[in-house]
DNA sequence: CCACGTCCTGAACGATCGTTCAGGCCAGAG
DNA sequence: CTCTGGCCTGAACGATCGTTCAGGACGTGG
């Protein structure tokens, strides 16, 4: 499905993308399906089309390989998050409805990614994960300051917790086959975070 | 394989199964916190108090202490679930809000089993793995019953997206620490949950 | 032709894992 | 006292893991 082993003919390296990036998805895609522990090293180059060790001309190791595939991540929820809001400076609704948009159609998108983000960040030292949770944390207060202008009655622990509700309801996606059209899954639950949102 | 060694059936001695049970409650902790391969059986048994051979006295193995973890979490939930919409045969908005109170309360009585339920399912070999399967769906199905109802408009595959995505809006429990009072956390989860559902 | 950089292989290492096994400790019955 | 059975320890096993290393295949530039 995902191997890619008659790499070997053809033009030497005509840099379409860089191997790199290449084995980092194929292994998103495992860390995704069997864990960041449940995978080996020799999984990943098997599935890529090449021997372990050779992933270490790619990478520092197998650690490097969760911190590459998780920062970009974040980083592009942080700032996606802080564009979208941006575009509405006087109407919360509107941008909240910007934010869900663009974290739905993210999730949509990057369903390994975004599982990989929920379940594997606990396996990383303590340098990149203080990084990353960083870089999250910014997100969520992003949506608390949305939230917090669109319902002043809420304090901003209690808005906390609704923006991470709405994470877990749009971040349902990983676990879904594709028996519903993905626009319609957009659809569906754009509608039901506006609804759990800002409430009736 | 074998899932239990002793207790055959019935209860032919009524024996305090604290110890059991407290290894596994203790195990659970450690599995949701680092992740199934993250921890050892060394690690397991230490925080019980024994060494990691000991625990081969009340499991048959690592797996089985997965499975023993997992399973009456979804005997409980399915039970439980259909005991609440049995309450209001004639009532689809009713069950909902039941099932939803059900749920919430589940979710935040048991947050570190939730977490294990979402997280290391894939862990398990595929026999015990397709029996916590074929629970869970009956338990999706208990609630795209009442979905059914209660939106006409959608058909069940759509349903079903809805009610996984209440399932990730009403489990983002575990991911929280305890800024906020549990009583409110209640409050606030299950009035987003009946609003993405039942659109306001 | 040769030299070089890139990408890779195959063997090997130390470490850690799940599991097994032989035997020790100790309470209770005879 | 002895015997017995439940619960445990410590040592040991095979397997697997992440990682390192020396060297080979291949295309490119000179």
């Amino acid at each position: 499905m995902t191997v890619d082993q008659q790499q070997r003919t053809g033009p030497p390296a005509p840099r379409r993308r860089s191997r790199r990036d290449e084995i980092l998805e194929i292994a998103v895609g495992l860390f995704a399906a069997r864990g960041y522990h449940g995978v080996s090293m020799d999984d990943i180059g098997s599935a890529a089309g090449v021997t372990g060790p050779a992933l270490y001309h790619h990478f520092a190791g197998k650690e490097a390989m969760l911190v590459a595939a998780l920062i970009p991540v974040s980083e592009g929820l942080l700032n996606g998050g802080r564009s979208r809001v941006a575009l509405h400076p006087d109407d919360a609704e509107a941008a909240l409805v910007d934010l869900i948009e663009f974290h739905v159609e993210f999730a949509l998108a990057n369903p390994a990614v975004i599982a990989l983000h929920l379940h594997e960040l606990d396996r990383l030292p303590e340098e990149p994960r203080r990084q990353i949770r960083r870089l999250q944390r910014l997100y969520v207060e992003e949506w608390v300051a949305v939230l917090a202008t669109l319902r002043p009655e809420l304090d901003p622990a209690e808005a906390r917790v609704l923006a991470h509700s709405a994470f877990g309801l749009m971040n349902s996606t990983p676990f879904l086959g594709g028996e519903v059209d993905r626009d319609r899954r957009s659809v569906l639950l754009r509608a039901a975070t506006v609804h759990a949102l800002v409430g009736h």
